[in-house]
DNA sequence: TGGATTTGACCTTC
DNA sequence: GAAGGTCAAATCCA
């Protein structure tokens, strides 16, 4: 274990020189040099969720996983926990079932009078509510807000427990397309030769992956993955803390493994591309031109 | 004014 | 026919 904390604060020790070096005067804006630093930061964090991974750290109580059958396939990320800022925001369960739905139970983030599932790092567009039998509360309907930008089929439904209304039952459905595109647009060299293979390799069910072909892709949100090292799984979904919470949450990739990035990090990565997490910023991402490609 | 949400109606499935 | 899922017009909001 100590093994396992020293590469967290090696990691951390990386996050802030790099934090420090932004902050001075004369500060190295070269992508080049930015794109060195953080993949160098997530390295370090990937080798110590390798390293927790490989020690077996994390258990399912099987009340927290809904309708899971027993042997069925589990996600090593259920139970992470991540902080920023001053909020603590913990995920209880994740079930992974073959059609290709995955079932999370979120704890309800309180937000002034208001509860609301907490912010899961996808940009999501509510279609829908309806009134389900024999439940006290309604159900939500969303997609992915990029569905008419890259025909993104993701969706999710939100619903309150009806035994435990502190806490919500996601079901995601679809795989997130909007980020799986090996087409980079704006940093052109952040092409995949430059930022390592991670880039292509976050489609892990070889269904929706690269359906869309050469449509237009984020390369913010691309680097983004990688900077926080989602490398295999688009659908392992961590949910960060929601500023204002709701649906215009801000795009945030997540590990197989479930984690968080080093504040210094993940702000870094947050004043990069902060503009590429909503369907009204997508003019200051995508030319005209791009986008009608 | 454009994007997001609400909500009644419609569609699909069992 | 009932229930879940989706559509789309109306409405809200920044």
């Amino acid at each position: 274990m100590d093994n396992i904390l020293s590469q967290v604060f090696d990691a951390c020790r990386l996050a802030r020189e790099l934090e420090s070096n932004l902050r001075r005067a004369n500060v190295p804006t070269d992508p080049h040099y930015l794109l060195g630093s953080c993949k160098e930061i997530a390295g370090a964090f990937n080798e110590a969720i390798h390293r927790l991974l490989a020690g077996n750290l994390f258990s399912y109580p099987s009340q927290m996983l809904s309708g899971e059958a027993p042997g069925s396939r589990l996600d090593p990320g259920a139970g992470e926990g991540s902080s920023r800022g001053t909020e603590l925001i913990v995920t209880t369960g994740i079930a992974r079932r073959d059609n290709g739905t995955v079932t999370r139970r979120v704890p309800a983030l309180r937000t002034g009078n208001m509860e609301m599932p907490p912010d899961d790092g996808y940009t999501w567009r509510k279609y829908g509510q309806k009134d389900i039998l024999n439940s006290r509360f309604p159900r939500s309907y969303y997609r992915c807000t990029h569905r008419s930008y890259y025909g993104c089929e993701a969706k999710k439904k939100v619903q309150r427990l009806d035994d435990d209304p502190n806490m919500f039952e996601v079901i995601y459905c679809g795989t997130h397309t909007c980020q799986t595109s090996p087409t980079p647009i704006l940093i052109p060299t952040l092409v995949p030769s430059a930022i390592g293979n991670n880039i292509n390799d976050n489609d892990d069910d070889g269904g929706g992956g690269h359906q869309q072909g050469a449509s237009p892709q984020s390369a913010s949100i691309q680097l983004r993955n990688w900077l926080e090292g989602n490398p295999r799984n688009t659908r392992t979904l961590l949910v960060p803390q929601s500023g204002a919470g709701g649906s215009t949450s801000r795009q945030v990739g997540q590990q197989p493994g479930g984690r968080d990035m080093d504040d210094s990090v993940a702000e870094l990565a947050d004043a990069m591309f902060n503009s590429a997490s909503s369907g009204s910023s997508m003019d200051a991402i995508f030319s005209p031109r791009q986008r009608s490609l």
